[in-house]
DNA sequence: AAAAAGAATTGAGTTCGTTCATTTTTGAAG
DNA sequence: CTTCAAAAATGAACGAACTCAATTCTTTTT
């Protein structure tokens, strides 16, 4: 079970993937080579091949572990969230966007987004999708759970509302990272006034 | 204004764009190299980055016409809207949809959007940003419409209302050309079921 | 304990996008 | 018609991701 073998193979695993999330963040993911990579991690380049599909791919195992991360402590909103619609929104939508760049630049999540359209197949990029179909799932929920506590309006197909609230906020955190300038208020604000709508139409009546 | 420099440059273009278009729909963005194109063009490798940034700002350009034109006959749906929303709604989006892969492959799609998240500050990379401000403020546009006709209920955010219906429809887009085997059939059902939420909500009293 | 099998590592080599010093072409001035 | 300067084209050279045949290291078998 724990032979050199496998031992090894976890350990270089793990070295790769600290170099790589500190390289990245530090010097950012365009400017660090596979060799820089490697050298830090000690191993050489073609070895860190065998362990990631790519460049790309080795970027998106760091983002999935973030949003791991996010899709955890969005699970303690959906257990207890406000009463009023779009402060339960606006609290979910909130924990995602803050954890975001406290790890991650918007450097990395712009090419790991862009990796996630265009090379959807790698071992992590899947990943990274069926994560972010968790993520819409808990938006569901969150709608399914206000529901349920007569917080939020029945009869209304929650699924469907929660995957236009999922879409739009994901579409508004890539123009965010799009733009280096852009201050998280900004998007926060955005996002409310958008929110606002449709938290009126899921008012109970 | 016309003189020989001039003519040639255009020219040159011209070839750029079309053996570019040709080649990267037969047999793919990723398979074609930058030589196969310059070849195809009748233009050195050198000479074809004196027109583009590089290969994605080409595809960018390539991808930048459809949308112009997808931009175009949305227009007359403004202009000519039915009295329902959810139908009204369902067409302009339609329209953009079918326009979509006329031209263009899932493939290239997947590359051009994967490039204006990645790289946002190229030429055409700037073009096509500001083309998707366009097509969502068209959208937008729709819905005044809709409520000056007294299609669609007053006293709602039509900015915002339009911006999510955009962000959505967009969103939507991207998981369709992530999966090469999805058919269009299915991307229209689930945007409708989303929109009709929507178009509940802005039903007239 | 030696040998065989097979799993994993290695780094030089390949490929392809991109750059840039040089050459060629164009249009203007004398 | 020559000359000159600016613009544009060229292709050899460069850099970085990725590949793969050869080698080294583990584990299993006898």
């Amino acid at each position: 079970m724990t032979g050199l073998r496998e031992r090894q193979k976890a350990d270089r695993s793990r070295r790769i993937l600290e170099a790589a999330s500190r390289l990245f963040r530090d010097h950012g993911y365009g400017a660090i080579r596979i060799d820089d990579i490697a050298q830090a991690a000690d191993v050489s380049a073609g070895t860190l091949y065998n362990y990631f599909a790519n460049k790309g791919d080795l970027l998106l195992a760091i983002v999935s572990m973030e949003v791991e991360e996010v899709l955890e402590s969005g699970k303690s909103v959906v257990a207890h969230p406000p009463s009023d619609v779009a402060e339960s929104l606006g609290t979910l939508i909130g924990t995602y966007y803050d954890h975001s760049l406290y790890y991650l630049s918007k450097e990395m999540w712009r090419t790991a987004m862009a990796i996630s359209i265009e090379a959807p197949g790698t071992p992590f990029s899947a990943r990274y999708t069926a994560l972010d179909g968790k993520l819409a799932r808990q938006v569901c929920d969150l709608i399914r759970e206000m529901q349920r506590r007569g917080y939020a309006r029945i009869g209304i197909d929650a699924d469907a509302v929660g995957q236009v609230v999922f879409n739009n906020l994901n579409q508004m955190f890539i123009e965010y990272v799009k733009q280096d300038d852009m201050p998280l208020s900004d998007l926060l604000r955005a996002t409310a006034r958008q929110n606002a709508i449709l938290a009126e139409m899921l008012r109970p009546v």
